[in-house]
DNA sequence: CCCAAAACTTTACACTGTAAAGATAGCATT
DNA sequence: AATGCTATCTTTACAGTGTAAAGTTTTGGG
């Protein structure tokens, strides 16, 4: 397993690049094996030799959603102010800015049932995102006795404005020529917290 | 249209239980078109030309799980104090209980694409659902300057709380023998309020 | 030099949704 | 009451999917 296998080069680095091409371009629903196999120029049953199938295939896109997901994040963190409230507003608007953009992804890492305990590459890169936002949470006091509390409570909260975004739920029904209203900023609903 | 149309005796019906039935018991996964049919007992393509193919079965199917949502979220109001808090709390344990109870339609109504303003009765039946939360938020005064931000943000609140219970990101990976913690109960997460 | 194993391909199969054509039952009209 | 019409459902066929097994080619080591 060097750098340049036996007929292709690096065959399992394209499939994962051909696959997040697929979801990116017509989203989730359209990922298979066979579309990933003809975009990287390889027999239909190559990605499932290399990932032991769909699932397999499912949790190394996963992985590598996980880390787009944390880069996205950082990347606001760094652009903000050093003040604990604007270190986290930053880090949920590349949460939220993660889902607009990359709907796919985001389903495919928090929405798509990838087995428990199925990969520790995935577990490692998800714990990756979650330690970002705990850090930034940190300053701030449990909202409740419950330690950790803050975390949940944020992380919830954010998650919530982004599945729902995503979903297309944003209130009541309205017809489909209504002008649709702006998306909240996530400061506009993130409630006061005390510094520790 | 009558009660009883030509052969079966309201197959549209025995067709959304047998949907039903299964997403409860295999996951929403495993839905099929030919599984639904053998389960009322017809051929393969009943199903398919009562509903017009696989995605109408789906929006039918979400109708009646948003109707479901809505009548568990009501039931856990009408066992709470009159109190506005206490209303609220309620409410939103019973959108807890609803995606712990049934993590699959859950899925289906929030989670499924399934295409934008596609049907009347689906709008209706979300719309009835978002008018219980609207209401419960309604004597509280709004967190931002921004009209209809408690609802925004107590909806993504609880929406999120249920979703990252439902796929099981409730914090760091822990190894699959760890005792889990027990879940956040809404009033742990939820910030204080101010009355209108 | 040769051979064993890894990396792919080829072939085959069960299952899915969809479309089209055929059969059947209820209903209305004459 | 007889006839034809339409909706309901079945049968048949087909393209696309994931998966498994067998075959082929390349790589690297003895």
């Amino acid at each position: 397993m060097a750098k340049k296998p036996h007929h292709h080069g690096n065959l399992r680095a394209a499939l994962i690049q051909a696959g997040i091409a697929i979801i990116e371009a017509e989203g989730l629903g359209a990922l298979t094996l066979r579309k990933v196999a003809a975009r990287a120029g390889v027999s239909h049953a190559a990605p499932a030799h290399h990932f032991a199938g769909l699932a397999g295939l499912n949790i190394a896109l996963a992985s590598q959603g996980w880390q787009l997901f944390t880069a996205e994040m950082e990347a606001h963190r760094q652009m903000a102010a050093p003040e604990p409230r604007a270190q986290l507003v930053a880090i949920c608007e590349g949460y939220l800015a993660f889902a607009d953009k990359h709907p796919g992804l985001f389903t495919l890492i928090f929405n798509t049932d990838l087995g428990p305990y199925c990969d520790e590459g995935l577990n490692a890169a998800s714990d990756a995102a979650y330690h970002v936002l705990q850090a930034a949470c940190a300053p701030f006091a449990p909202v409740s006795p419950r330690p950790g509390s803050t975390e949940a409570m944020i992380w919830a909260l954010v998650h919530g404005l982004a599945c729902l975004r995503v979903g297309g739920h944003t209130g009541a029904n309205a017809p489909p020529e209504a002008p649709k209203p702006a998306p909240y900023r996530f400061d506009e609903i993130l409630p006061p917290l005390r510094l520790k």
